[in-house]
DNA sequence: TAGTATATCGCAATCGATTGCAAGAATAAA
DNA sequence: TTTATTCTTGCAATCGATTGCGATATACTA
């Protein structure tokens, strides 16, 4: 690597007939040593332009600084809105933060898993991905006690903390202000089984039915992996299905945006003839015509949280801590895309 | 932290019978092993659960694996794009990927480098943010004659591989699209002066502008941070200036959509009062109404050979390469924002 | 059977920093 | 002046893996 040679503390204890000991004290600032030396090694190693070698000190104090992160897409705005709240907190405390991407796929996952490990990461935050259905590979971190918050998309089988949004109090109030609206046949397009969140969604989307009186239909309810093209897909079913649906509600913005392109394009009026709700207030969202209503998810209060939680596991190793399950908050924006009355 | 006892080499030898220097061996497959040996050794590791401890075999080897990846923002699809293709031919040749946003911060920007060095990255790719224009915080790794990859976001000071987008081109061609529209008084809102891909655009404006005779207004061009707010700002100023525009360039889609925003909201018809052309292709850019002419970046190829080009460069790190500046052709994506013939 | 070549494997140094323990110097107390 | 304290600093082991070189054991050649 280095073409330059690389300057140790041995050069710098060499250079003032120090010893490396002395030397990494005062870069440490330990009061042991005396002030003066202490300066005095600062200032020089500033000169020399002395750089810490993290790995070997890593190496000797079994403590790296670093927390792993695995999302399923940095490229969705809930996803890097945790992100930030996690970088906001973690810097501010000393740690590193490494972010990487399963891309939803259960291989890479554990491919990642076992990169975060083997660089001895002090602690991971994770949600995890949609193919995902066995956890083996976070056994590696429970069984050396190492850290883990999960957020968003969680596991019961692994004792952690773990974030997560009311999804149950969005599918419901997302469902309830479509019954507001006047539809009576309110689809929904779920994704898949394995998750909780969207099984929560549709818990929620189910009970506000029922608390309604309204008869659930399951010819009216798909799942699929929220991509845009299975959007387009269900919403072509759902409108070849004998009870014509009046509304929608989709597990997210995707979806729902795959809906009312489709709708329009074929001349049904939103949210005149199909209301529809999204889920994640992606920004887009905001954006199209008309724009979508949605539920809203305080990803950067997420991701700060769970900064927090896991920086606190990692200082108090030792005491096994309680674990809880907190639930964030969602908020329903209402927008043109489902406003039937002014 | 690992709380059951880490489990080493040394261990595996011990149980064995064997030296540490065998076990290693075996480990990475060195044929200076006999087969039955090595098989033996891989065998009882994974039944012992070892876990190689990279931080220990970086600080040997001097190499850690990983490249560093400095962007402003992950959250913008056109940089997750090119994580995208950084990681994939990364992961392919056995790199890992840290990845840093530096929120268009110098200080954060700073701060990155730093950790990025002191973890001893084998190598960075960077785009610079939008505040930096001082440079000596990649001094680190020039000095230590550490590759390093730019892209986009480029700086002309330091001697390395440069991957562009054809900003220029781009900007040349979203301009005399607008011309060939019949836009006569074509405004311009473009980025901070500091960074050559604004400059670039604005250039192939200029030039635009110049072949099709029309003469340059000052008054109609613009500088900001490009946001959504200081768009909004832009446009007011734009529709208050004594000559009128009938179509805006914008440097980015969020500025294009704030532009249009304004422009609907009170009432002046997009594209047939004026036209506008974003850039970068942002997902939104597709799906609101009207849709925004953009110009394509091809962000994911960029990351491909941004890696590969630093991964030449790590392995074959004796001789310096003559370094080039790559420069990626942009597309022209025509939609309805600027779509006034049929 | 002696001598040489080859296949296997171990010793020990090394990467760069940290840290418990001890030693020497300086200062205070007796 | 002697003893006890307090300050400073150094010694040397350690973290876990890698690797040049040397040492055996085995196979092969003459």
């Amino acid at each position: 690597m280095a073409n330059q040679p690389e300057i140790t503390i041995h050069d710098i204890a060499k250079k003032l007939n120090l010893s490396a000991s002395t030397v990494s004290r005062s870069l440490q600032d330990n009061p042991v040593i005396s002030e003066a030396t202490r300066n005095l090694v600062k200032r020089i190693a500033d000169e020399m332009g002395y750089r810490p070698n993290i790995l070997a000190a890593n190496l000797r104090t079994r403590r790296t600084n670093t927390i792993g992160v695995i999302v399923p897409l940095i490229n969705r705005h809930f996803f890097s809105s945790v992100i930030s709240g996690i970088e906001e907190v973690a810097y501010s405390r000393g740690f590193a933060v490494t972010i990487s991407q399963s891309n939803d796929k259960h291989e890479k996952e554990c491919k990642i898993a076992q990169a975060l490990f083997a660089n001895r990461v002090d602690g991971i935050i994770l949600s995890i991905g949609m193919e995902t259905n066995t956890i083996d590979h976070l056994k590696l971190f429970s069984e050396r006690k190492i850290p883990m918050v999960f957020f968003d998309r969680v596991v019961d089988e692994i004792k952690a903390h773990k974030i997560v949004v009311d999804d149950y109090g969005g599918g419901y109030r997302a469902t309830q202000h479509l019954i507001s609206q006047g539809s009576k046949f309110i689809a929904h397009i779920g994704g898949p089984g394995n998750l909780k969140i969207y099984e929560n969604r549709e818990k929620g989307y189910f009970d506000a039915l029922n608390d309604a009186g309204i008869k659930i239909d399951k010819s009216l309810i798909i799942h699929n992996n929220l991509s845009r093209e299975e959007g387009t897909k269900a919403v072509v079913k759902l409108m070849q299905n004998p009870v014509k649906p009046d509304a929608v509600f989709c597990a997210n913005d995707t979806t729902a945006l795959s809906v009312i392109i489709y709708l329009l394009e074929n001349g049904i009026k939103v949210p005149e003839d199909v209301a529809v709700v999204g889920f994640s207030n992606e920004p887009f969202s905001e954006v199209v015509t008309p724009s979508i209503s949605t539920i809203k998810q305080p990803g950067f209060l997420m991701g700060q949280k769970a900064a927090q939680l896991i920086i606190q596991q990692i200082i108090h190793q030792k005491e096994e801590p309680e674990y809880k399950t907190i639930v964030m908050p969602t908020e329903l924006i209402i927008r043109k895309s489902s406003s039937r009355k002014q």
